[in-house]
RNA sequence: GCCAGGGUAGCUCAGCGGUAGAGCAGGGGACUCAUAAGCCCUUGGUCGUGGGUUCGAUUCCCUCCCCUGGCACCA
């Protein structure tokens, strides 16, 4: 079996309960990751947890739990969230599991062997209150240290490093000679300016297993373990290397721990089921895509590929970067209150809507702005006046005027279809995804206008009109069912819903089903139904 | 402080040498299949400021102001 198309999210930190940008995040991915199943790619999408660390670590001690136990709530929370959202998720991977750690330990024990880490030792100041070192930036105008920190004493301390600024040519060249590796434009630009104007330091990877016993252990002193780096970008590697994929475990060699053989176990899901067949050989890395926000941009496009780089790791192809969501033009903050539950709005406007609103609002890259009015505007204008309505219409009308049964094929509105199909097919390649969904508005809109200009409603009146009626209606019906199979990487509840309506038994997740003429004369249509129901 | 991007209709943005466009919002109209939805028409702008180049600048150049992002520094 070919490689996978193999994409991932940023796995979340659990320290705190899923909100609107990790949903949109995984949205997006997802959007992303449906879209090449429907153009005929396998695909491998994988999110996750990030769970160790001191954060974690305090905050269980802070509610009397054990960290795993910790680690275990959260976790559930973020894979409920996978499902409220309806992600097509193949794999889940928590930085806890035995064969996360396991590739961990495997990557380092080579990078260890291979002379790259380093012991040093770390000189500065320690808030004993905090755990942790402070910063000048810690300072306070007079120069010391606040007294929330507690005492604060110098201390030394060894740690381990990784020595990352021998790469820094190397990694420059790289984003030189591939600018699709980094996207948007404006984010690549900016780690050039930073690679061209500042000396990278190599990068401190280990804490002091006596000061943080909540991480992997370094597998070559188990006085340490690890710090962030390895244990989270590390993900993204670690899954593809325990479900055997030889992309990954070549590069690790006689490094490579056995792979489980086990096959990603997600419930509940219904796309890329070729993708689960426990036959199949799992071939994903290298990555094709990783969706990050844009607070990580430097971890992704400089420590990650050197990583891999020095252990001799193909690199991953693009680190796709999106913005942040503000609400009401602030910053989103707990304190204030002016937070987006996704999960509310999902339970009060159905999932479609919120993934909707959140790909439609805000092209990936920049940042946006939710606002409750905006949300019910585009819910009302655009998903119940404009999609909803035209299915509606024109389901009712097949019904009202020939029984629901679907008269001779008609091609009158075949060219601008198939022109939709085109362009769409063309801006889901290029991640385009805002983009896309204008595209199939623009259909929405002409099928709308299309109504009204061939009235059916009127050529209904007058049995001469006969074949016109017909040709007008099986365009109507032929179009809502295209529109199915073009929104379903978008809308996939939706897109069934169609579907359904019609009377058909598909599902309608494959674009080379939007070709004009699917519909078969004579079959019958079921009960249209409102999709998008207008809140009061 | 340095680098990049931006300041165009009430809102979100496109245009980038020949005195401006879209969507939404606002106004009007004809219709009735439909979730009183949809369709058609339409009012809005001295294109951030001040200069310059040009026959002519929103469009090119310079100054300044403001906003956003990145980096650095200080605290």
């Amino acid at each position: 079996m070919s490689k996978r198309f193999y994409i991932t999210t940023a796995i979340d930190y659990v320290n705190g309960q899923p909100h609107l940008g990790h949903a949109y995040e995984k949205v997006i991915t997802d959007v992303i990751a449906r879209a090449r199943r429907s153009l005929g790619e396998p695909v491998f999408f994988l999110t996750g947890t990030d769970e160790h660390g001191q954060k974690v670590q305090q905050a269980a001690q802070a509610v009397g739990k054990t960290a795993q136990a910790y680690c275990d709530e959260l976790a559930a929370q973020f894979q409920a969230l996978t499902v409220a959202l309806n992600l097509s998720n193949d794999d889940f991977i928590r930085t806890t599991e035995p064969r996360h750690k396991a590739v961990v330990s495997a990557l380092l024990t080579k990078l260890h062997d291979q002379g790259d880490l380093y012991k040093a030792p770390y000189r500065g100041w320690y808030s004993w209150k905090e755990e942790t070192f402070l910063t000048d930036k810690d300072r306070g105008p007079d120069g010391t240290f606040a007294p929330t920190w507690g005492e604060v004493t110098e201390l030394v301390e060894e740690n381990w490093y990784f020595r990352m600024s021998r790469h820094q040519g190397w990694l420059l060249d790289h984003l030189e000679a591939h600018p699709d590796f980094v996207q948007p434009d404006y984010r690549r630009n900016e780690i050039l300016g930073f690679l061209r104007s500042v000396a990278l330091d190599d990068l401190c990877i280990s804490r002091p297993r006596a000061r943080l016993s909540w991480g992997i252990p370094l597998p070559f002193d188990p006085d340490y373990v690890n710090y962030v780096w390895f244990d989270a970008l590390t993900n993204y590697f670690s899954v593809p290397a325990a479900l055997g994929d030889p992309g990954a475990l070549e590069p690790l060699g006689a490094y490579a721990p056995k792979a489980e053989g086990r096959r990603p176990k997600v419930e509940g899901r219904s796309a890329g089921d070729e993708v689960r067949s426990p036959e199949a050989e799992v071939r994903l890395w290298p990555a094709d895509v990783h969706v990050i926000g844009k607070d990580i941009v430097r971890f992704h496009a400089v420590y990650w590929p050197i990583m891999l780089h020095a252990a001799g790791v193909p690199l991953p192809h693009q680190v796709l970067v999106h913005g942040w969501w503000q609400k009401d033009g602030e910053k989103m903050s707990k304190t204030t209150g002016n937070v987006v539950d996704p999960l509310a709005v999902v339970r009060d406007w159905g999932v479609d809507a919120f993934r909707y609103y959140v790909v439609r609002e805000l092209d990936i890259g920049p940042d946006g702005n939710w606002t409750d009015a905006g949300f019910r505007a585009r819910y009302t204008a655009e998903l119940a006046n404009g999609l909803g309505n035209l299915v509606n219409r024109s389901l009712a009308m097949l019904q009202r005027y020939r029984g629901g049964i679907v008269p001779a094929r008609s091609d009158e509105l075949a060219t601008e279809v198939l022109q939709t199909a085109s362009r769409l097919t063309a801006q889901l390649r290029a991640h385009q995804l805002q983009a896309g969904l204008i595209t199939i508005w623009g259909l929405v809109n002409r099928a709308n206008q299309y109504v009204d200009q061939t009235a059916p409603f009127k050529l209904a009146k007058d049995p001469a009109q006969a074949s016109r009626l017909d040709a007008v209606l099986y365009n109507l019906v032929e179009t809502s069912r295209i529109l199915a199979v073009l929104l379903w990487p978008f809308l996939p509840t939706t897109a069934a819903r169609i579907t359904q309506q019609l009377g058909l038994n598909e599902t309608p997740d494959h674009l080379s089903a939007a070709d004009w003429g699917g519909l078969a004369p004579g079959h019958r249509i079921g009960q249209p139904e409102p999709l998008f129901p207008r809140k009061e």
